[in-house]
DNA sequence: GGGGCCATGTAACCCGTTACATGATTGA
DNA sequence: TCAATCATGTAACGGGTTACATGGCCCC
């Protein structure tokens, strides 16, 4: 399931040009689940074109590139279904706040203080843009999605506030006790310490 | 942050083979925020060789591909450091499974329920997992990250439990009513229902 | 006998990100 | 005057996934 597939699905609620598709992702009801940008998208239609799975219509505009308007048409809509019908993949996540947490020994106490609380800013600002989405009339399946995101942003946040003093307190003294080593420390060999699964 | 950078770090345990580091991405530590196997372990270590970031030597082994230990170097050691204290980039994530929820209304109302309850067992499955990873004494850092884990995991749990019933409900009435469309009805050039951000 | 564990890699491919290129209008 | 919004794209690059290639040992 790649870009195409999620442009197919916008489309489902009328048409649109890639600029308002792009709206689904950024800020969007996408926003939480998955993540694409112009140059993801604009790519994406191109290729949906030449499989005949949309059409486009332009419209020209002055001062600006022409719109193009992209409708789906029964065999995108096919292809789409079939997608959604078929296996899903597992989530696939990527994490650099948790990397950098899980390495935190590396990284300076006054460093990780302010990673920490950057990533729950940004929690709470997803909270936010969540719960500015109209929430109202739709299908059950958009609203799970929404409720999920609600729910996930505040429960995140709710757990790193839980666990923020004594985290970071358990860091400074950590960086304050000998062999964390941010520094030139010598690398050993065949240090075990903190190594186990 | 690439698998290069996070393999430089499992080597900050201790010397590891490319097999062993794999272990810390499949069912490990890292494997609810980070996902890689040996297509791109393997030649991160390779690059990582070449930059002299690591060194290696092999062991022979008989019946089996000489066992080759790889060991951080100082050069490895500033690098890690370095991609820890400099920007992270926000979360990465790419739900199939809410994808297909929020298109949940193309999907037959069986497989939503066989979608959603397996995504349901993996869910329990990971935090089975999670559960039986050490965590003993361990830095701060790797305390936490393991904790976000078996709280997400139990987090998603609760929601999804928690909104089953009435979400398979509703994904039967709306399916039994009319325009839900899984088949071969027309597409509609400009339909707005439903379509709102 | 079969599956899982150990143990390595590479080549091709696909997809996505980043940077570049353009530019008028509107509101703060 | 500056930033944001509207509006499109491409070229180069990078990274990761998939499939292929090999094979013995051990436990059920």
């Amino acid at each position: 399931m790649d870009v195409k597939t999620l442009c197919l699905g916008v489309l489902t609620f009328g048409d649109a040009t890639g600029y308002e598709i792009k709206g689904y992702f950024e800020d969007g009801p996408f926003s939480h689940f998955f993540q694409a940008g112009y140059g993801s998208i604009y790519p994406a239609l191109s290729k949906a074109l030449g499989e005949n799975y949309v059409v486009c219509r332009s419209e020209s505009q002055d001062g600006r590139p022409d719109k193009k308007i992209y409708s789906l048409t029964a065999e995108g809509k096919a292809y789409l279904t079939g997608e959604l019908n078929g296996e899903q993949a597992g989530d696939k996540i990527r994490s650099e706040f948790l990397v950098a947490m899980f390495f935190a020994k590396f990284i300076e106490a006054q460093t990780v203080e302010k990673i920490f609380d950057h990533y729950l800013a940004e929690c709470d600002r997803n909270l936010e843009v969540m719960k500015s989405l109209d929430g109202g009339k739709v299908p059950a399946g958009q609203l799970l999605v929404r409720k999920f995101g609600l729910h996930l942003y505040g429960s995140i946040g709710d757990f790193l506030r839980g666990n923020r003093e004594k985290f970071l307190d358990d860091i400074k003294a950590e960086n304050a006790s000998t062999n964390n080593s941010i520094g030139r420390s010598p690398v050993t060999g065949t240090a075990t310490e903190g190594g186990s699964l």
